[in-house]
DNA sequence: GTATTTTTGTCTGATGGTCGATCATAATTG
DNA sequence: CAATTATGATCGACCATCAGACAAAAATAC
């Protein structure tokens, strides 16, 4: 009858609240951009101070946490806020488009420090693409040592790097290799993930929400967000929407060999091969041109009207609360106002409830994704344990 | 030198860590059938003896863990087994549809002891469905107390109940209410999922794959598993396809209001409305003139066409490794032909690499969902702990 | 200036869970 | 019978954690 509910501590007693490990309380203050002042920790997780205060001594040691200045207070001593330290921790952002590459330095907490772009053709040998890679990172880092890097790549990236890449752009590439070169090149641990997933961890702004993340340039590439979480999918596949068919493209045919693939119709590869601009030779020249070439616009529209077709169904499956649209393309005020209205039309009105679509926070989304995607597994709680036995040994 | 472990993870990685606790040993015993000797444990968890032996006692006097017969052994003393006890354990699992009913009692092991099919009226006051439902899930009971029970309902169930089932047959339920009454008169914990969802959930075969089950009979709905989690959706209603719209559809009215939808082309609903069907009354009817009336195959096909249209999109989307159809229209060989077929022409290549199509296990896949769910949610490892402190005060 | 308040810093001893080890017993095979 | 392996029941030692005491620091209020 008497329910105990509220298990408590005694003395000698094993932690009561799940998270009282050192790096536990480093994910509690890297949460919190303002961080937390001593006795806020102690209130919050519970813990005796003193083994509280040896968290934090170990925390110290390792150089993860400093004292920021004192906080304001009504009455009484101040009390200092501790932070996570990102002060001087750099992450290497490469993104890895179809014809260009973008390298941004940016800090632990996203800002980005430095960027170049580069032209690149993916259709290279590997190594190529990847030296030049490097050498541009060398040149950005100017001597300093990142924490860690993330690459995004347009096609599906199997955790394991087991998928086949086959049918993709990325056929004659090998990811564990490409892992292994770029981690002894930096000498940092090197994450690799699907470049539409990055964006669309880029643009998360709240622990636990849905999103869709589109990115429409050379290709169409989606990242999926369900309550926080990223979807891989079987092979890592997931949110490789490229291929879906979509009864606008029948009869057009797509690089992958069929016809009626959403990329037919609704990416830049299928608008520079349009029979009206042929003049362009790189998707950035006929982007320049939405202003002056009057038949940009409409071609834009329609093609974000067809993407704007496939979205809904995927709204309906997956029921997001926010789609956000990227790319060169997918950036254009046409080509999202279509889409945005074709969703509006298609999609199921309970689906639609709260639903935002907008454009991208930034052209850098997919870098500021990375940076998050290699922060969270460089800090995450059980390799912060490691680090600091490691430390300590 | 730096020691470089391979990135994997990011945001939504459940962490991975050695776990001693009773629950976690309860876990262990529960993943495996035949069970683990004491030696065996002691082996997989490196714990002390004196500290396993502690847990055991406990799990023990909980009647949580019994000793089955001695294992084979080549030499010495055989190993005794210990398993979960799930022996005179009882779930009840109700699968709730538009016009009927099945309450099913099942063994903890997920057999199907014994069930009941009953008509219902979905369109009926809430109050009078479930007290027909209690009344049957009594007698099969016949005075025993049940572990747990499910609920499969055929409309998007919030975690929370906080979602409007507005536009949805079950519009003027109130999940809450039906939750509490339900714990009341069974006097057990009770878990409501969608329909679909639950049958899903029935149909895992490995701990980590992806598949998606959709469930045809008057209505359609899906469930999504991804990486052996399943996957809700932003406000529960992930896995809602009746709704997404297919050029198929194009002018047919949906009893949503709109018109286009999937559920007005590949549904029971939407045959028994052709006016060829107009002689049957019931859906079960319609389905049973399948080999006697000639023009029932056809449509059976065409419908399944459709359905394998939209699921293509999901399965490129997802890049699930099977897809299961149930349901009294699903299960249909024309339907799931025609299905497949439609699929295999649609989807990407790389997205139907291993990709089974197959009809769901079993008619009662549903009620073995939410036997699974039941027993998930009941021997969760806080649970248990919950459960063993509660035993001890 | 003094009083008050709140945070921080540094101890202490007490507790109890976990380990590791020992010794004993049980139940098989050869 | 011996050999082997699993189980059963202890025990003391360790040590992470707790609770609490005490003092100093740094601000506000009067």
């Amino acid at each position: 009858m008497s329910q105990q509910r509220t298990l408590v501590g005694g003395p000698g007693q094993p932690p009561v609240g799940p998270a009282t490990s050192a790096g536990h309380i480093l994910q509690l203050l890297r949460s919190s951009p303002a961080g937390y002042s001593r006795a806020d920790l102690l209130d919050i997780t519970g813990m005796a101070r003193s083994t509280l205060y040896e968290r934090l001594d170990a925390l110290f040691a390792a150089g993860l946490v400093y004292e920021a200045t004192p906080l304001r207070s009504q009455r009484g001593r101040p009390p200092r806020a501790l932070r996570f330290d990102d002060r001087d921790k750099l992450v290497l952002g490469i993104e890895i488009g179809h014809t260009h590459a973008g390298v941004h330095l940016l800090s632990l907490s996203r800002d980005i420090v430095a960027s170049r772009r580069l032209p690149i053709d993916i259709g290279q040998p590997q190594e190529d693409v990847v030296s030049r890679l490097m050498e541009q990172s060398r040149q950005l880092l100017d001597g300093r040592r990142p924490v860690g890097a993330g690459v995004g790549l347009p096609a599906p990236v199997d955790p394991l790097h087991r998928l086949g890449l086959e049918r993709t752009v990325l056929a004659h590439w090998d990811l564990q290799r490409l892992q292994d070169v770029m981690e002894a090149s930096l000498d940092c641990p090197v994450l690799l993930e699907n470049d539409a997933r990055s964006m669309a961890v880029g643009e998360v702004r709240h622990p636990f929400e849905s999103l869709v993340a589109v990115k429409v340039s050379t290709g169409v590439g989606s990242g999926i967000i369900v309550r926080g979480a990223l979807v891989r999918g079987a092979h890592g596949a997931a949110g490789d929407i490229g291929h879906v068919r979509v009864p606008e493209a029948a009869g057009r045919l797509c690089r992958c060999g069929r016809d009626g693939c959403l990329a037919a119709m609704a990416s830049g590869r299928a608008l520079l091969a349009a029979p009206q601009f042929a003049a362009y030779r790189t998707l950035r020249q006929l982007v320049d041109a939405y202003d002056s070439d009057p038949d940009v616009r409409p071609a834009v529209a329609e093609a974000g009207r067809v993407l704007g077709r496939a979205l809904a169904a995927i709204i309906g499956t997956l029921n997001p609360g926010r789609v956000a649209v990227g790319g060169l393309v997918g950036v254009l005020p046409d080509f999202l106002q279509a889409c945005r209205r074709q969703i509006l039309d298609d999609a199921f009105e309970p689906s639609l409830v709260d639903l935002e679509v907008v454009p991208a926070d930034s052209r850098a989304a997919t870098a500021v994704g990375l940076c998050r995607l290699v922060e969270e597994s460089l800090y995450a709680p059980e390799r912060v344990e490691q680090m600091l036995v490691q430390q300590a040994g």
